[in-house]
DNA sequence: TAACTTTTTTAGACAAATCAAAAAATAATT
DNA sequence: AATTATTTTTTGATTTGTCTAAAAAAGTTA
């Protein structure tokens, strides 16, 4: 099985997330959105991951990953939340400075480099997104979620990741005092407009649009 | 002034490399030599980094570097030699393991994660090999040296660099006790053949011949 | 100096990754 | 169903980085 040049396990991660994401078939205006790039160009993409036979591709019908492409994503996605990890914790990064920087450490080929840096990291099982870090077979230990927008009034819970993660919406996050790993519990919805009132860490109490609580990921 | 691709930041540092090693002008063979690509191909890159004018470049006579192409490598050198050290000293890689990773992180683009990786490793001033970091503006702190086989009989020194960091070299040097940062005396000169015997840490003799002792480096 | 050797450059080709513009296929709407 | 709109692909170009084979320049030697 032929190797993945960065360019193509950048589009094939996008493929993996935009496919997790419940939808069936990933569209061509999809990926050429998530990668900034034109459809023609994610046109000539796709032909070539096809060929590799890390995705299942018909023209004018989408992309579906193959298990193989899964495996392949799952290793990138690896060592991308691996190295923002670092960037977190020991380069004192903040949460929406690591995207671009993880995007390019995420190429670099050493299978040593990413089995020291996980040892040195003390084998993180969550990037700090709250996102779960595959192991080195490509499998993950996922924990049940739920939104907080579709919290029922007076559960507790533990928010453990977000879905929107734009440097916008982290550094929101940040300044509200919602971060990963607070305990919430919700005290209110507003029926109206679908807003929520929480109580973080039994402190303070926030306000949070449905829009944000939408985007908030809640551990029971 | 323009950017410059990872390919040619590698050609670039190469150049500087070669050029700082006594010679005047560097010619298109040595290039290829070190870089492992065709003479055709670096022909090629020299008239490209010639335009962005990092270089000046004499068809058939060979390049030198400009002020600003040695600014440029540089910055590439002491990002290769930070990551050189984090990879040592944080994640256990040893000598001869650093340089094929190093050469890919040289080239992550990112002034933060350079600084903090910096302070991270606490500002240090070699590289495993002891070879200097330069500093962000591009000085070195450079000290004396000389070749081990240059040392004169009975006087004593520091190990602080090698010339040749093959991956066989440094095996070699770590087997017999020679690593960077000990302390030795050269006992003997054997004028026949150019071999030293030399005492480390004083407490072992080791040999070598002229072909590694010209290849270690002494600080007095 | 003339002939040979080595080094370097040029010319032409190719793969990867991108784009703009045009064409084709699919989807939506009247 | 026919027309319109949208999405996707194709075509042709461009840039980067590489190669082989051929040509040109420089260096060496008889």
């Amino acid at each position: 099985m032929k190797q993945l040049t960065p360019a193509e396990e950048s589009y094939l991660k996008v493929i993996y997330h935009i496919s997790e994401g419940g939808k069936r078939s990933v569209s061509t205006n999809d990926i050429s959105f998530k990668m900034k790039t034109k459809p023609a160009s994610v046109s000539d993409m796709l032909r070539r991951l096809g060929e590799k036979e890390v995705i299942e591709y018909r023209k004018y019908y989408g992309v579906n990953i193959t298990e193989t492409g899964k495996k392949l994503a799952l290793q990138t996605i690896r060592k991308h939340r691996l190295w923002e990890v670092f960037l977190v914790e020991k380069l004192r990064f903040s949460w929406d400075e690591v995207h671009e920087v993880a995007d390019e450490l995420e190429h670099i080929r050493s299978k040593l480099l990413i089995q020291r840096l996980d040892e040195y990291l003390g084998f993180p099982k969550f990037d700090p997104h709250g996102d779960p870090i595959p192991d080195e077979f490509g499998d993950v230990r996922a924990r049940p979620r739920v939104a907080l927008s579709d919290l029922e009034v007076n559960t507790t819970g533990q928010i453990v990741a977000v879905k929107d993660s734009s440097a916008a919406f982290l550094r929101y996050l940040d300044k509200v005092g919602a971060y990963i790993g607070a305990r919430i519990k919700l005290l209110e919805k507003v029926e109206f407009d679908g807003s929520v009132e929480i109580l973080v860490d039994n402190k303070k109490t926030i306000f949070m649009s449905k829009d944000v609580a939408g985007n908030v990921l809640v551990m029971l």
